[in-house]
DNA sequence: TATGAATGAGTTTTCATTCAT
DNA sequence: AATGAATGAAAACTCATTCAT
């Protein structure tokens, strides 16, 4: 009978695209709540409140609070990396391209400042450290892809590109904190403009090669 | 009885001397533990068995959990501040003092890397956010005044000290946590020079100036 | 679709009474432990024990040991003020509405030992001292208004019925106490008698008056 | 050598003199002490400090804070004794008899609160319960032997001294808790006055005889 | 599938008792 | 004998996880 084989496929799928929806509502409100109480402090029924069903359903979900984190870090990765191909794709030059990376990168902190606590203030204790490294090694490669290409279209030189990419992701970080810490009043713009600088400030290139 | 009187109060005086060893003992501990799991996930316990002795003998030095914790912090701050001022004193001269300033710190984390994670990783959960501010405040303070020497002995100049003592400051967290996480293999040594070189090189002063 | 709505009311409502049903075992085991063995010498296990659950289950019913204990004695009171009434209310003449209000206490406190040495035994320690005093000087009032009544009927006179009421009460706390303790063997009934008895033979109005 | 010997018997004699008014010390504190907080709620420190020493000594006095309870209750049950014999013993007459016995142990309740307390209230946990009651049968005894020379002197009758002596303590123990719990005001006197007139209100001796 | 009541291991803290000085 | 620092068992309370409905 193959209709009843096709209808059940067919609620299958349903079912597993409402899963979906379940398992990212989950996740949302655990981005919230474990950006704002951190990881210990954060109880399995905040989340299941702030994601608006009971306890027990967590788990139908996933299989333990620490799970729970994982998944958040993941999506909240994910997420991040995507936001910032979709604004960096149709930019072009280089000092231009390095000051959209950076001002997107500095706008989603800003918007999403769970995320950022979750990543790089919750994430750092004992157990959930390494995916917080690999984060970071991956903004770092990201910084230097850049800057290489910069020095690739003869508009950038310096001779160590590693530690200026990992400078530029420190300057994010801690422009990014003191916005959520509310230590400083500067807007994302701006920072990005003045690391921007600050980067350029780097390049050994002689600017006597830009006459002519 | 004098002699009776003396010997009473020096049998407290030697107590007294007693007690604020213990303390000091525990505080050692708690720094080694708390920076290692985190406020959260140390047990009270945990910091007993790491000063090796018993679980309610921490009671009679310390009110609670959350006391240690604060008391752990204030030490930490008290301790990396008299090893800057011990080391930058004898230094003269405004790029060599940056250096030295940075040195000193890079070295202090590196070897006390309990104490930064206690102080910059550990204490940015919820309830300990804003001793953390303080200290980095502190911190961010101490650049500033140092830049401000260089400005006013005529030998730096940029438009924005507040934001390059910030960004300072980042640099050198940056760096700190790369050693402790072992994501890159430079020494404090030459971080230092890197960030110092870093610093010098928003430097707006005309170098022609100092010709003639 | 009423169906569901009135479907999930019956559930909410259903959910309500069994809550209710669990408080008022925790309750009733409480009352028992508590009656035995005291406030401070009852864990908050022995109470999960005695009401057949598990030890965390009471704190989703009450807040604290302390929340327990104050529940407690409230209900006791409650039960006992209503056991007085249903019984007092059909009796007529003062003299026997009397030897019924002191026959009813007695036999409760008999049937209630538990309920007995929570109210006037184990509340006496400091911070319970208040509830119990309050409950004292109800039950006085009620002999007061109950022997005020007698004198408004001309069948009674006492120059003091303030400590009249008192010494009532006293002698009804004696009579029950030593049936708790096994200090006497005489039943409730026997013992009201008595403290009829006792009562009436402070009347100060002078019998010859019921003559003629 | 006898010197020697009498020399040291001198000197246990002495010690053993010295240990007897420490352990007194001990004693008349920690009846202040669990008369205040009641035997749980006190710690062993309290009484410690309440008597000027330090906490392990207590130990080697008693053997543990239940052995200093019980002492701490047979003391005081030693000292109302003696109280009430030394001032009944040069009264005579029946009726003076009671009023000055029910007179002296209003008064001692009311100075020694704390002992009131102790024997009354706070000794009715579990597990020192035979102790309050074996000091309320005494004192009940007391008062029945008082009654009983009433009757052989011919000056009372009363069918059940048994039970009046019973009543005669309770009135006693409630006038005595009023005044601890201030729920009332009058003075030990006035007591002693009115529970006299409600024990002689229970006389059931014609009055007839007493003309002539 | 969803629920939320129930569980009990685990946490902080207290305090009677011990014991080295 | 006296001390008081140290101990660790025990208590109140929390919360991740389970499971009957």
């Amino acid at each position: 009978m193959p209709a009843v084989a096709s209808s059940l496929s067919a609620r299958v799928r349903r079912n597993e695209a409402l899963s979906e929806i379940r398992t990212g509502e989950i996740l949302t409100a655990a981005t919230r709540v474990f950006g704002r109480k951190g990881y210990e402090a954060t109880r399995a029924e905040d989340i299941a409140a702030a994601a608006g069903i009971a306890k027990g359903t967590l788990y139908l979900y996933f299989d333990s609070k620490e799970a729970i984190y994982s998944a958040t870090v993941s999506r909240a990765c994910r997420e991040l990396r995507a936001e910032l191909e979709r604004h960096t794709a149709q930019v072009t030059g280089f000092q231009e391209k390095l000051r959209t990376a950076l001002q997107v990168r500095l706008e989603y902190w800003t918007e999403n400042q769970s995320i950022y606590r979750l990543l790089l203030t919750v994430g750092r204790e004992q157990k959930h450290r390494r995916q917080t490294a690999d984060f970071l090694r991956a903004a770092q490669r990201d910084y230097k892809t850049l800057l290489q290409d910069g020095v690739d279209a003869g508009e950038f030189a310096c001779d160590d590109l590693e530690q200026l990419a990992w400078a530029t992701l420190d300057l994010v970080r801690g422009a990014s904190e003191r916005r959520i810490d509310k230590l400083g009043e500067s807007d994302p713009r701006q920072d990005a403009l003045r690391i921007t600088a600050f980067v350029l400030a780097q390049n050994t290139r002689r600017p006597s090669s830009r006459k002519r």
